[in-house]
DNA sequence: GTGTTTGATAGGTATATCCTATCGAAAGGC
DNA sequence: GCCTTTCGATAGGATATACCTATCAAACAC
């Protein structure tokens, strides 16, 4: 029952037979047969039949909550158990919008040292992408905005409000004092691609501030923004704590951008699974002792 | 996978690996079989042996928390599967407190109207009983006292607050007017049995207005307690809900117990599964429709 | 039309499940 | 102290399930 629950999320992620059979580790025919015995059992159709996959029946949106729940404390299960057998082990995987990705390390520095058997996975993704793999229990965790977009059901640690600057090469003009967004009109940036909120929120900062951008460089990567910076005239514009970490040689300099003072909360989301899972609660624990904000 | 864990959970309740497998529709090796590969996928002991049941390790009992959880869930799933096939139907099982048997029908009129399908099993508990048999997926909902013993993690619909009168045969000498718990003393009573939530608030009023009693008759049964009264000089004390019934013939009189005005609040208890199965929706629905209390 | 993609079907084999029968250890009766 | 009973584990065998490979039929792309 538990299998095919899992395979029945994995076909409503790949939307796909034969891509979920492979994540799944069975053969297509495999996976196929699974799910009409899910159906079976269940008495309804969960999956609208063609000769392809046409996404799932209302029931079967259904099921997927029930499923996505039930694997998940199978799995959390499974996982209290190992760590009573051999203390905290285990992969713990996170996805990370690319602005807070030095932030991990602050995480990761007095978890590892604590739990040595503890793996991270670590995998750079949209704040979107990262709500969809929590969903999906892609993920154990994810580190993204907290006070912007819709986010389900989901357990939150705050851990800092991020803060922008203007980031360019030394001797940049702008470099002299803080710039407000309305002085950034017509001047040539590099920034993330719109599909990223980070994106979506210096948009709207520019944009009630009257500036219009159509930046040179668009790239999911803060490396590639900072390398063009480095390579050219192109300013980009960073949360501080993305920033910091290029800043210290004498190459690139930094100012911060006011007017308005712009503040965004990051932190940590988790799915909501009372009690957490062991390796999830000294996480989430972790995450408390190193926020800079209000105790959740 | 979801039967092992079932059988677990059998296990757990019966303490007994044959009787649990009788409850199961299973034999005795086929659950020590399925205990004993349980463990082998966890990898932890979940049961401590001796050549007899001797308890859960505490591993087992944190993994029992799981199991009733993940079985719990999978239930769900299947009911709301079937409710989605063929309407609300299947089986509602309640337990009731005695004192609160009459208000059974209170939910049920209105229900089996609108969903003639669904079917009733209703049994009288003790209120400990109740608690435990919720935990256990034994039932599905319960009515019992809210305000008085921890009830662990459940929803509930208040009901009504009990109120306390004396019950005993017409021409009986204390029947003239109100009646304090202080003037009891001396006074022939029966009463339900002290492993009742019931009796022991009476005892608790009774102790606090300085009363000692020693009923002569005991038992379990509402109906046991009135039938004495009827054929003798004994009376008993009853909630105004469990007494009415009773009193439409001219044989029994009743008047409030006073001094205090004791009030306990008695209400719907069920699984708190969010989701809620609709079967189970529909109910505290139907409870909140009929609650004297501020609605939950 | 032709080739490709996609999911369903068929057939065979390994594995898992569950039963009956029986055993050995511990507990209980007298 | 000895005998009986209770309880859970073990053995062996029949049945059901799970999963594979190979193949098919329908829909789509061009």
């Amino acid at each position: 029952m538990i299998d095919k629950l899992e395979m029945f999320i994995a076909l409503a992620r790949e939307e796909h037979f034969g891509r979920a059979a492979t994540a799944q580790g069975v053969t297509q025919p495999t996976l196929s047969a699974a799910i009409k015995q899910l159906e079976d059992q269940l008495g309804v159709m969960l999956v609208w039949r063609g000769s392809r996959y046409q996404g799932l029946t209302p029931e079967g949106q259904r099921a997927l909550d029930w499923a996505r729940r039930i694997v998940g404390d199978a799995r959390s299960l499974r996982q209290e158990m190992r760590v009573a057998r051999e203390g905290l082990s285990g992969d713990l995987r996170l996805a990370v919008i690319p602005t807070a990705l030095t932030v991990v390390s602050d995480l990761t520095a007095g978890y590892g040292d604590a739990h040595p058997n503890v793996r991270f996975t670590v995998q750079s993704k949209t704040s979107t992408e990262i709500l969809s793999m929590l969903e999906n229990l892609e993920i154990d965790a994810g580190l993204t905005y907290l006070d912007n977009e819709p986010l389900g059901r989901v357990t939150t640690v705050p851990l800092y409000a991020e803060r922008y600057v203007l980031v360019a090469k030394s001797g940049h003009p702008l470099l002299k004092g803080p710039v407000k967004w309305a002085d950034l009109a017509g001047v040539p940036l590099c920034l993330l691609t719109p599909d990223m909120q980070n994106r979506r929120i210096i948009n709207q900062h520019l944009s009630e501030a009257g500036v219009q951008v159509a930046p040179q460089i668009e790239s999911t990567s803060v490396v590639v923004l900072v390398s063009h910076v480095l390579r050219s005239n192109w300013a980009t514009i960073l949360p501080v704590r993305a920033a910091e970490i290029f800043l210290n040689g004498d190459d690139l300099g930094s100012v911060p951008l006011i007017k308005p003072d712009a503040s965004h909360v990051v932190g940590l989301v988790a799915p909501h699974r009372e009690p957490f899972t062991p390796v999830l609660a000294a996480l989430l624990d972790r995450a408390k002792a190193v926020s800079e904000l209000g105790k959740a």
